[in-house]
DNA sequence: TCAAGATGCTAATTCGAATTATTACAGGGT
DNA sequence: ACCCTGTAATAATTCGAATTAGCATCTTGA
């Protein structure tokens, strides 16, 4: 059971009072307060022996700070199904985390009544840590409304539309990547274009359509948007390159196109909006961008700190990395 | 920022006390203590309007219990070179987190002065946690001696020798799975073994090399241990099975003998010993066995609830896995 | 009508650490 | 003796919620 030592023990093993213990180990040389050399290497002598280390929680309760940032995700980061997509992000993370020394936090008890993870549920830990960074492809809604009006300290990984308030984020600029990739299309002489995919509800969704529509508005260029990659459809309708906003169903496509006799690129180019949420087939290489994830990590971690810091409300996208492949021409 | 609100301002508003808020909040009704339906519905009304929310830091100072499981490793986690390895461990440690409602807790600020980690270094945080689960193929003896000293309440995955006390450890039952690879090469008519290996150095190693001893004696057979498979040495010595201790060992073994001709499992047979610690090629499918990481990581965080509750010292081994593979004939 | 018992609520304390205000005791100067 | 100035340490308070002991007030029953 070995109970937690306090500094009220700790006192009485150094044979000074809890206040002194406190002092020496805040190092508080300012504002009048003193402790005599061998008093604090008395003090120091214990702590050393003992291994103390100062209640989180109590701390927290006191002032504001525990070197600790949490991570929530609703669902659990590490099966591996998952894990592809979000290992990077916490590559990122971890590293920043430790770059400014900060443990971290993964909230994985958050489970609510009927099974999903939510952050304010019953018994909301969120506040254990000094901030919070938010991962997953959607966050709902009355959840993030909820964290900005408490003024709760966070930064979403991915962009977020205004929940209540401006949503602090550090996402992935898909408008410009995508625009980017039909730009280069255009150049290559398409002007039958396709967006496969929900473009709609979550955020990285809408914002991969948004650019589309921009990108083929301005180059006075034909556009359509289907939910779903119908290879039928698309050819019977005279597109020559698709974006598929999920890497699976782009790979899907370019098989069945290549099954049906059909050339990839040579009479299709098939293009990828970021990195694969599901499990892909490995031996096609999809031309698109890649989401830059490890250093969204970073970033979010390094904005995180500011909120801290300035109480600020950092935004910012990061550009996503263009991926040559082999299936645009 | 608009200033938490506490019991105390719920209280004023209902015209109550602090006591009879957190009375109504926690629907006490036991033990001696009533609150007239009208109150508590005027409390539970107040409660309502403001969307008041206990501070979860003030709670767990009362509970004595943060909900915090420490993982501790001497390596960082996400990188992907390592997380191959270290994955289903965390799976496991994370379901299990989630089963008994605790957050985790990454020590990814450990960071001693020589750049390595160290779970005590100058300002150790790991009695943030309640518990830890340490992770990584072999641990510092140093620490570990101090966390038995120190009577920190842990739990190393991996089974660990006595340092100055037992240690509590979740390991993989490496002699006995090292046994029944060596009785079914027996069984198959093999009779010069031969174990390719460190063997010593981390417990695991040690534990392999010790079951093939144990078995070899036992069967009355030849084994003879070796730090590296030089192919023509062991043929030479006339060796028809061999046990890897790396399976990235083992499978550059096993194309070294088909490219000299040899047949595998004809001529010789190769067997692994465990998961893979370094990426291996793919396209050998070694018999041998797996080690049950999930499970263990599973146990171990159970094991660590034990630790916590009653303060036992568990140990145990988790049965390895058969893989049939191809590589054994 | 008065004690016994039930009812409804609150004052006071606790948890562990941080901070402020205060005390205690030197030694030095007059 | 007296005051003053450092110096060194402690007592007391704070944070927010949970809990215990206890104080009122109201019913009953004899």
């Amino acid at each position: 059971m070995a109970k937690r030592l306090t500094q009220q023990d700790i006192a009485r093993m150094a044979g000074v009072s809890q206040a002194t213990v406190s002092l020496v180990l805040n190092n508080r040389t300012d504002s009048g307060v003193r402790i005599a050399e061998d008093t604090r290497a008395r003090v120091l002598e214990v702590i050393r022996r003992t291994g103390y280390v100062a209640n989180p929680i109590a701390r927290r309760l006191h002032d504001q700070r525990n070197r600790i940032l949490g991570v929530f995700t609703y669902e659990a980061v590490f099966p591996s199904t998952r894990s592809d997509f979000y290992q990077p992000f916490l590559e990122g993370i971890e590293e920043q985390a430790e770059e400014v020394g900060c443990d971290l936090l993964l909230f994985t008890s958050a489970k609510a009544t009927d099974g999903k993870r939510r952050i304010f549920s019953d018994d909301s830990r969120i506040r254990l840590a000094d901030g919070c960074v938010l991962l997953g492809r959607s966050i709902d809604r009355d959840d993030l409304a909820q964290l900005v009006a408490e003024a709760v300290p966070f930064v979403s990984i991915g962009r977020r539309d205004d929940a209540g308030g401006p949503v602090p984020h550090v996402g992935a600029d898909y408008p410009a990547a995508v625009r980017d990739l039909v730009d280069r299309a255009v150049a290559l002489g398409h002007r039958r274009f396709a967006y496969a995919g929900a473009g709609t509800g979550a955020e990285s969704s809408a914002d991969r359509l948004r650019g589309f529509k921009q990108a083929v508005a301005a180059h006075g260029v034909e556009g359509t948007h289907v939910q779903f990659a119908g290879l039928d459809q698309l050819v019977g309708a005279g597109i020559t390159c698709v974006l598929a906003e999920e890497v699976s169903d782009g790979a899907a496509l370019v098989l069945a196109a290549r099954e049906r006799g059909l050339s990839v690129p040579g009479d299709l180019s098939v293009l990828m909006l970021g990195a694969a949420t599901r499990p892909a087939p490995q031996d096609v290489e999809l031309t698109g961008f890649r989401i830059p994830r490890r250093e969204m990590g970073r970033r979010a971690v390094q904005a995180l700190t500011e909120v801290l810091e300035h109480g600020t409300t950092p935004q910012e996208l990061l550009a996503c990395e263009f991926v040559q492949g082999s299936t645009l021409g």
